[in-house]
RNA sequence: GCGCUCGUAGCUCAACGGAUAGAGCAUCUGACUACGGAUCAGAAGGUUGGGGGUUCGAAUCCCUCCGAGCGCGCCA
């Protein structure tokens, strides 16, 4: 691309002029435009080292740029402390196009994973009740997040830890039992209206002899069946449900154990074993079974995380609630004492997700299972599409705790950018539509004359799609979607603009030409991002009435349940 | 008490250590005999929680104080 070209020509001018090359030397989009199409902060890095000011240091550069300038390239100017601002001629924005609507490969996709196998689980909430409604964060941001990790060549597998042996499924199965008898709930047990409806069905289906393994056994299975309808609805398949007991009864926790006995890095205290996982960069030392001779959750995790490495994925990566992030260290100090994962490269990898604050009229709600107040996901799903609610839980960095108001997003679903993004994408169909209806197909790439694309609008559409590359690589590498939705809003916000200023089909035949295959262009850049977010791309949707309320399908493509 | 995360416009949120901190919503002005107005153009709105420091340059890095969320079990 042409910021290769440009860093090419900026290191080869550093040369030329005698300078030594900062630590950081790059090239990138310009912010504004009257910077230019390209920006260098290069001469700013080097005035220590070379105790000239950032501007003298800058001209010299741009003396020697432009004795051999790259391609494409109309000026370089010096501007503010020594920044190098490259104005380009608009053919390199034609080439963007052509570079889009070529690209086997699909536009964007890197390699910054090439091959690599990469495990990715996520959600992974216990099956004692439903999925509730800021789970979905998870579920929108995990598959996201395998999307960007494909799209940069990695082999991605989606799983799920189904935690089905342990405390929290007998609760789970002496409150069912509890229900089902109509006795008293046991200490700690599970208040949710759900195992009161569970209880009644569970007599209705297996009669009054139950007990309390049966129940548990029966309540585990409609669980699951229950979370993978509801991930089935979002349009979310995991690879593998994970069962924990396997871990149990095929001896691999066992086996785990051994290795780090044998590798001397437990010792035991108390009637209990112990890991050394001080020595490895957690807080304190860790109980691997306890006095009573079972294993603690974390001795179990360890032996799961070691059958993933076991079934061959070389990377790791667990989605986790922040809630857990006081394990992180424990989980990553166990691999490392199995010899998986480094200091530097700790294995898994681990993604904190801040919570979700559900609120309704003005108050937050409060999520619980054992309280009983709970919103399902799948109630969210009964209001509004799947699209509406994956892009809600994408707009915004899992790094700050996300605001999720029941009102806005179930009844003033207009406030959501969803709409705005798929609209775009419907203008871009319709056009297509009209121009087919009227007889104008699109001839050869080669033999359209893109350089009639001069507009403004239409070179910020194309500005946007030649930094889309690097945005999915960005958000990749730093497992952030959200900066895909927010690209996608902008570039939704541009193609609105050139719709508004450029009319597609005109009389002019070669400029037609031109803006339809542009129109081409925003078709792929526009579905490709939603379809990394989940988000479906619809060719139509209902108009809106007059009122201002929205119809109840904005789309002809509302998620298929698996 | 210790640890992790966070604090940006009235609200919800963006911003590889870069130039004048940007969007949406809400508020106020304007624009349709249309390739579908769920649109567009514009205005107003900020001491980036406070205070120090590092540097050519800090919302971003360091220190400190204030505030919020979450963790600190032989629970899972």
């Amino acid at each position: 691309m042409i910021a290769d070209d440009l860093l090419a020509s900026l290191r080869a001018a550093l040369a030329a002029a005698g300078l030594p090359e900062p630590k950081k030397l790059e090239v990138v989009p310009a912010a504004n435009r009257e910077h230019g199409d390209f920006q260098s902060s290069a001469a700013l890095g080097l005035q220590k080292q070379v105790g000239e000011k950032g501007t003298e240091i800058a001209a010299r550069i741009a003396r020697e740029i432009e004795l051999a300038p790259p391609r494409d390239l109309q000026r370089i100017e010096v501007a503010g402390p020594g920044f190098l601002n490259f104005f380009l001629s608009p053919t390199w924005l034609h080439q963007v196009l052509t570079a889009v609507a070529t690209e086997d490969r699909g536009y964007g996709r890197g390699d910054t994973y090439a091959g690599q196998r990469v495990n990715l689980e996520f959600v992974s909430v216990n099956p004692t009740g439903p999925l509730h409604a800021g789970g979905g964060r998870w579920v929108a941001v995990g598959d996201a997040i395998a999307n960007l990790l494909a799209a940069q060549g990695a082999v991605v597998h989606r799983e799920y830890y189904l935690n089905d042996a342990g405390n929290q499924l007998a609760t789970f199965g002496a409150s069912l039992l509890a229900r089902y008898a109509g006795t008293k709930l046991p200490e700690d047990g599970y208040q949710g209206a759900y195992l009161v409806e569970m209880g009644a069905r569970l007599r209705a289906e297996r009669g009054d002899a139950v007990t309390e393994e049966e129940a548990r056994e029966w309540g585990l299975h409609v669980v699951v069946e229950q979370l993978k309808e509801d991930l089935g609805r979002i349009g979310v398949h995991f690879d593998t449900w994970f069962s924990e007991r396997t871990l149990h009864e095929s001896g691999k926790v066992g086996r785990v154990l051994e290795r780090l006995e044998t590798a001397g890095l437990t010792y035991d205290r108390d009637g209990a074993t112990w890991l050394r996982a001080e020595d490895l960069g957690d807080q304190r030392d860790r109980v691997l079974v306890k006095s009573d001779g079972a294993t603690t959750y974390l001795c179990n995790d360890l032996a799961y995380h070691q059958d993933k490495i076991d079934r061959g994925w070389e990377h790791l990566i667990d989605i986790w609630g922040a809630d857990h992030h006081g394990q992180v260290k424990s989980v990553q100090a166990g691999m490392r004492a199995l010899g998986v994962g480094t200091a530097e490269e700790p294995e898994p990898e681990i993604i904190l997700g801040q919570f979700v604050t559900l609120v309704r009229d003005g108050e937050t709600v409060r999520l619980s299972k054992r309280t009983g107040t709970i919103i399902t996901l799948s109630d969210i799903l009964d209001e509004v599409d799947p699209d509406v609610a994956r892009l809600t839980f994408l707009l915004q960095s899992i790094d700050t705790t996300q605001t999720f108001d029941l009102d806005i997003v179930t009844a003033q679903s207009m406030e959501n950018p969803v709409y705005y993004v798929q609209y775009a994408h419907a203008r871009v169909s319709s056009i297509a539509r009209r121009a087919a209806e009227r007889g104008i197909g699109r001839g050869p790439l080669e033999a359209t004359d893109l350089s009639l694309l001069v507009h403004e609008r239409e070179l910020d559409l194309l500005r946007s799609l030649a930094e889309y590359p690097e945005v999915l690589e960005r958000a990749a590498v730093m497992r952030a979607p959200h900066r895909v939705a927010t690209w996608v809003r902008e570039f939704a916000s541009r193609f609105h603009g050139f719709y508004r200023d450029c009319r597609v089909i005109t009389d002019d035949a070669a400029l037609t030409q031109a803006r339809l295959w542009l129109n081409e262009a925003c078709r792929i850049g526009l579905s490709d991002a939603l379809g990394i977010l989940g988000v479906s791309a619809p060719d139509v949707m209902e108009r809106i009435d007059p009122d201002g309320e929205a119809g109840d399908e904005a789309n002809d493509d509302p998620g298929e349940p698996a």
